[in-house]
DNA sequence: TCGTTTCATTGCAATATTACGATGGTTTTT
DNA sequence: AAAAACCATCGTAATATTGCAATGAAACGA
């Protein structure tokens, strides 16, 4: 139906789902990046670094904004957009937290039942 | 349109976004971690696990396999799923890779420009 | 062989996502 | 005040995703 059963997990899992979902467009991969070796805040640079319409640009900035992962503070005529560091390694911890796992051992036992 | 125009950005960002995107579902999560909690392979058991019905779980796991994050074998009339260790590693750089970015010197640089 | 178990696939309905033109609001500049 | 610059939002079209019932396909046991 196109709607996730969301109470049917933990809200962390929730919580790493929709992060990731954030983060699974390349668009907004690219966005992020240039924001980070920009070393500080963007706007309209981002319609002509990226090659999407402006309207494009807005709807995948609010997406980051209501993650969390950046924010925005009017400048003049313009908006100032930045990575938002508390989000960012809260995030970050998530991701790691999930990719730490699968030790060794595990990984052995692990292809030994998989046959393979 | 509902398409990503994915030949705007390099072949990193569409593949990281890809599989930010794999992850970007809870239930797929909740797979993995079962995976890897069983420290084995499972099949039938995330029907019962998760409370998701049988073809809606073959669907994700199809999409985990397509990412590479998962295989499975045959086992008699069941099939086991394990985690594939050479994509998950490969995947835990990327997201390194991405989210080890962001030094302290950057987050003070783009407070201030932020203000806020 | 026949039924059972276990999955994958198909087909469908509901909803979500992506992209953009057009429009409007806010601030600066002239 | 008028024009310009910048951005958010609305509306729309095309496509993707999610979930499930129903149906097949493959392997096992009686």
């Amino acid at each position: 139906m196109g709607v996730s059963k969301t109470e049917l997990f933990t809200e962390r899992q929730n919580e790493l789902a929709s992060i990731a979902k954030t983060l699974g467009h390349p668009a907004r991969i690219a966005i992020i990046e240039h924001l980070i070796s920009i070393n500080a805040c963007i706007c309209n640079d981002l319609v002509n670094e990226l090659g999407l319409a402006q309207a494009t640009i807005s709807q995948h900035l609010k997406e980051l904004k209501n993650a969390g992962i950046i924010k925005g503070s009017v400048e003049g005529t313009s908006i100032c957009y930045c990575i938002n560091p508390e989000a960012w390694n809260k995030y970050r911890g998530l991701f790691d937290a999930f990719f730490v796992h699968l030790p060794t051992l595990k990984i052995a036992a692990c292809s030994t039942n998989c046959g393979d």
